[in-house]
DNA sequence: ATTAGGG
DNA sequence: CCCTAAT
């Protein structure tokens, strides 16, 4: 699991540290003991073992900036933060430090190392992890003696330095870290010596870096080669290997304060954009909120970040090329926000299921689908989930009335006559079938305002009296229809309700009447006793009528099965008021709305 | 607040 | 149907 004292006596000799061991793969075990050494670097570049006295020190400062000292960034990246001893760079943690003190486990890994070592020093369990001390500028106390000095806690905290097998060292806090960065950060680098040391003050960021400089990087950071000439995906790799507890997502990566320096900054200001809106957004069904989720490009992040990472590490081709010839990512839509926590309703609230964690979202052709985990014939599959919950109401409420309605009723409605007001008691009959449902009679009334509104066309299967009339009549003020699942209200998502024959016809006619695009007024004067339909609605309705109209070649049989025939009649209608509308002579088609409505007025 | 268009 | 941009 980790080096022994001859490896470490090796390792100090030489000077290079290497992450072996680098056993990404499995052994992520929460409880993995993470412990980190303290080394000091001497004035030649060679790294000491920090000494009893040392570590004192060092443990005092700790517990002396206990409290402000920045351990973990998030508290919640906290939680989840799984060690990976793969990964050189780790922020410290105080916990671990304090183990470490505490802890007298120690091996007795002391033999080969100098006798002034003593076990606690050499405590090395878990992840090989050094920490340098420079001999730098950084005086803790002026009680050490000679060269000794420690880099005070809070330093070495933020300024992790990773030292990789070929010598190449990051200075990751620079890029990766942001913020709370001490500005002396610069001289921390001097003193981490040996010659192909290339980190200059301040500098070397990933950003810098070459292609096989970064390929390099990376095999020292995860241990193993990689062929990826991409230095966007390197770059990202690395960066997520080092600070190992966060996604680094396909645009960018986020730590805490959300700003990163250096690398490819646009990339991290859209991210950072998206992902503002998502606080709201899931948790459970972890598919990062990249549309490439949903768009079916398939990253595929459900899995655990160093999971994924490994899985993808070396195909270049999952991933952009360098010079953006990406499609970029789009800032996922309010809607898309909404459905997702729609999503996680349904699985936080309305699945049976007990554990949670059955239920994910996978991505499949394209959609994201939710499915559980269900056990067949002793194996684990994963299917669709669907939910168990009713859907809706128990009858009793209008909703029978509703499903008669919109689908019987206007459907086969073949009325005899075009007289509104004759159809109540037939309604009323109807109605009153359906219990709990008080028969409704009120808004004929109003019906007989609006017979001047009426059709045009009243030649041959004219209405009856317009089934949602009854919907507003009563207590409706109404959108309380009630069909509508829990869910879906708590969406606030209107719920669809199929155009009827009647109201394309009432739309028609408005158009007909106010002009193409007045559907404000098109609502209020004709269609005001539908207290469903928008004005935007309508807009949209008109639009498929128009679409339908000109591409009329749907006798052959282009109907859309779902929805039912439009007569010809009204789409002819719709087609040439779809040409009045056109901009080609405007004059003119005005010109004509206004004869028309006149010799309509004569005629009704 | 309305409209036009895209999704 | 929803969302946004533009008016």
């Amino acid at each position: 699991m980790f080096g022994n004292v001859k490896d470490y006596g090796e390792t100090f000799q030489d000077s290079i540290f290497q992450t072996r061991n680098g056993s990404l793969s499995s052994t992520n075990q929460i409880g993995n003991p993470v412990t980190y050494k303290l080394v000091r670097v001497a004035g030649d570049g060679s790294l000491v073992p920090a000494t009893d006295e040392e570590m004192l020190e060092v443990k005092n400062l700790l517990e002396k900036n206990e409290q402000d000292m920045p351990v973990l960034p998030d508290p919640i990246q906290t939680e989840e933060y799984i060690p990976d001893e793969g990964s050189p760079s780790q922020f410290l943690q105080l916990e671990n430090f304090e183990g470490f003190f505490q802890s007298e486990t120690a091996g007795p890994y002391t033999e080969n190392l100098n006798s002034r070592h003593e076990s606690k020093e050499e405590l090395m369990n878990g992840s090989q992890m050094l920490f340098v001390l420079p001999d730098t500028k950084f005086q803790i106390s002026t009680e050490l003696s000679g060269n000794v000095e420690l880099v005070p806690s809070k330093v070495l905290l933020q300024e992790p330095i990773l030292f990789s097998s070929n010598g190449c060292s990051i200075n990751q806090s620079t890029d990766v870290l942001n913020a709370t960065a001490s500005p002396k950060e610069p001289a921390l680098s001097t003193a981490a010596s040996k010659p192909d040391f290339s980190r200059v003050p301040g500098e070397i960021s990933l950003a810098n870096l070459s292609i096989k400089e970064l390929q390099e990087t990376f095999r020292a950071t995860f241990g193993r080669e990689t062929t990826s000439k991409d230095k966007r995906w390197l770059k990202r790799r690395i960066k997520m290997g080092l600070i190992n507890s966060c996604v680094v997502p396909t645009t960018t990566l986020t730590i805490n304060d959300s700003k990163l320096i250096g690398g490819d900054q646009d990339a991290i200001d859209a991210f950072s954009k998206g992902t503002v809106d998502e606080e709201t957004a899931t948790e459970s069904i972890d598919t990062p909120a990249s549309p490439d989720g949903i768009k079916g490009h398939s990253n595929d992040f459900g899995h655990s970040p160093v999971e994924t990472f490994v899985d993808h590490y070396s195909g270049n081709e999952d991933f952009e090329g360098e010079d953006g010839s990406a499609k970029r990512v789009r800032k996922p839509t309010r809607r898309y926000i909404e459905e997702t926590n729609e999503k996680q309703q349904i699985d936080g609230s309305m699945i049976p299921s007990k554990d949670p964690s059955s239920i994910q979202a996978v991505s499949s052709e394209g959609r994201v689908v939710v499915t559980r985990m269900v056990s067949l014939a002793g194996s684990r599959i994963q299917v669709p989930y669907v939910s168990h919950v009713r859907r809706s109401r128990p009858r009793e409420n209008i909703m029978a009335l509703g499903e008669f309605r919109s689908k019987s009723w206007e459907v086969k409605a073949a009325p005899e006559e075009g007289n509104l007001n004759l159809s109540p008691p037939q309604l009323s009959n109807d109605v009153n079938r359906v219990p709990g449902v008080k028969s409704a009679s009120r808004c004929v009334q109003k019906e007989s305002d609006k017979d001047h509104l009426k059709p045009i066309f009243t030649d041959v299967d004219q209405e009856m009296m317009e089934p949602e009339l009854l919907d507003s009549s009563g207590d409706s003020s109404d959108d309380n229809f009630v069909d509508a699942p829990i869910t879906q209200s708590a969406s606030g998502r209107k719920l669809h309700r199929a155009w009827t024959i009647s109201e394309v016809e009432k739309l028609v006619e408005g158009v007909s009447k106010y002009g193409v695009g007045k559907w404000t007024e098109i609502k209020k004067l004709s269609f005001s006793p539908y207290t469903h339909r928008t004005t935007v609605d309508l807009k949209d309705k008109w639009r498929n009528l128009q679409k339908a109209s000109s591409s009329n070649r749907m006798e052959g049989g282009l109907k859309k099965h779902g929805s039912m025939a439009i007569p010809t009649h009204i789409m002819l209608q719709v087609r040439e008021l779809a040409q009045k509308q056109s901009p080609i002579s405007r004059v003119v088609s005005k010109a004509r709305v206004v004869k028309r409505s006149r010799s309509r007025n004569g005629f009704l």
